[in-house]
DNA sequence: CGGATCTTTGATGCTATTCAAGTCTTGTGG
DNA sequence: CCACAAGACTTGAATAGCATCAAAGATCCG
């Protein structure tokens, strides 16, 4: 499994026998979280098939969502020190999908090992470092409608196509997540999807959105108002 | 100059050799930007003084304030690959600072020889990724009051305090800043903080705020409204 | 002193939230 | 197979919060 993320390609024979045995499947079925032990340890994990959404709870009793992880994205959770996701955090599949985990701590060691490693996983971090930037842009200065373009063209990244419905947001993706991830509210959400709709923009239904027309939602993500 | 930064303690006396060399200091004056060569290649730098602000130009003309640098922060800017900021984002200094810079292009070799080097700035990397993750799940989810008090103790981290005055904002930030790094107008920020001003949360003049009552701020950033 | 920039304040309007009621879809168990 | 409950979605009306526009007041600099 391990050899054939993209990721790790092109890592030394010796490091991927380490991560192959250090890394530990895990399945998680569509809607359940990832289960992290209480005992404070951080964990390093990639995603290798699905998709999954990475929660914030709020003081509120609502939830943000920070963070979705496509087939190889990493995560770093819990635990103490250099952390992307705070033990609150929870990372919940949006399909049925499987990641590999590790103990935190034993990553150093393998980083100081194999430096093609740790440049890889320096790559990956800066890109998906720039990916969260580019949110927070959009988040600070565009209008609803806007934002919810530029998050439905994101999350197509972020799954992989099914074979017949190559414009269909591949994971199971609500009203309320969309909101959630945007910092608009559910009503909102929905009012702007059923608009869309109507213009033809968009088909959706429940928990699925099959986007129609992408060019239009490309130049709607970055018009100047 | 190089030795003497945390970031780089503990590096091998080649690694530091070779970043001596290829890292070139410059100097940027109170409001000066930070220059980059045109021709398209990126550049791979860290602020060693004072602080500074990367400003995201937008479709309408105005800008997000995407990031703050202080002392020992790394960035990466322009040119193709993982990079963190733009050809088109600006890095602005607030205060008279002095950055290292270098070609983008020569850091991988470095990072490929010193895997404790690779380490280090992976490290860094998750810690402001964390840093901006925080950031988008507070615009995500709070009011204008407590996205002003989490930005004010934001800031305070980024920058040295100064010796007589441990609670003011060491750098130039004015109101348009401040609401250029919440998604606000810079009369809203104005009216928020003049309150608190009434309140005696904080002091302020122009271009300057000092912080007051920090336990009350920690207290609004955090409230479950 | 004059000009530039930063800041304040008020009036007004729009956008998105909130609250509330109701419809549709899906899965479950009898 | 149907009834039912839970959850997802829609829609409307009223409201609140923040943006926008406009004008004037501070502060700093040469």
């Amino acid at each position: 499994v391990v050899r054939s993320l993209p990721l790790f390609h092109g890592i030394s024979p010796g490091s991927l026998a380490d991560l192959e045995f250090l890394l530990k499947t895990r399945s998680v079925r569509d809607g359940e979280a990832v289960s992290f032990p209480a005992d404070g340890h951080g964990v390093f994990g990639v995603a290798v098939r699905g998709t999954l959404k990475v929660q914030r709870p709020l003081p509120t009793a609502g939830i943000s969502v920070v963070d979705v992880l496509g087939p190889g994205d990493i995560f770093l959770h819990g635990g103490c020190g250099p952390v992307l996701y705070g033990p609150h955090d929870e990372i919940v599949a949006m399909t049925t999908s499987c990641v590999l985990t590790m103990n935190l701590a034993e990553l150093a060691p393998l980083l100081i090992r194999d430096s093609a490693l740790s440049l890889r996983l320096f790559d990956q971090a800066i890109r998906r470092w720039a990916e969260q930037q580019d949110r927070l842009a959009r988040v600070l200065a565009q209008a609803a409608d806007q934002r919810l373009a530029s998050l439905l063209l994101f999350l197509k990244t972020k799954g992989t196509p099914k074979p017949r419905y190559p414009n269909l947001i591949p994971f199971n993706i609500t009203r309320r997540d969309l909101a959630a991830s945007t910092g608009l509210s559910l009503e909102t959400a929905s009012r702007v999807l059923s608009m869309w709709e109507r213009e033809g923009r968009l088909r959706s239904g429940r928990g699925w959105i099959e986007l129609t027309d992408l060019p239009w939602l490309q130049d709607t993500s970055q018009r100047a108002d």
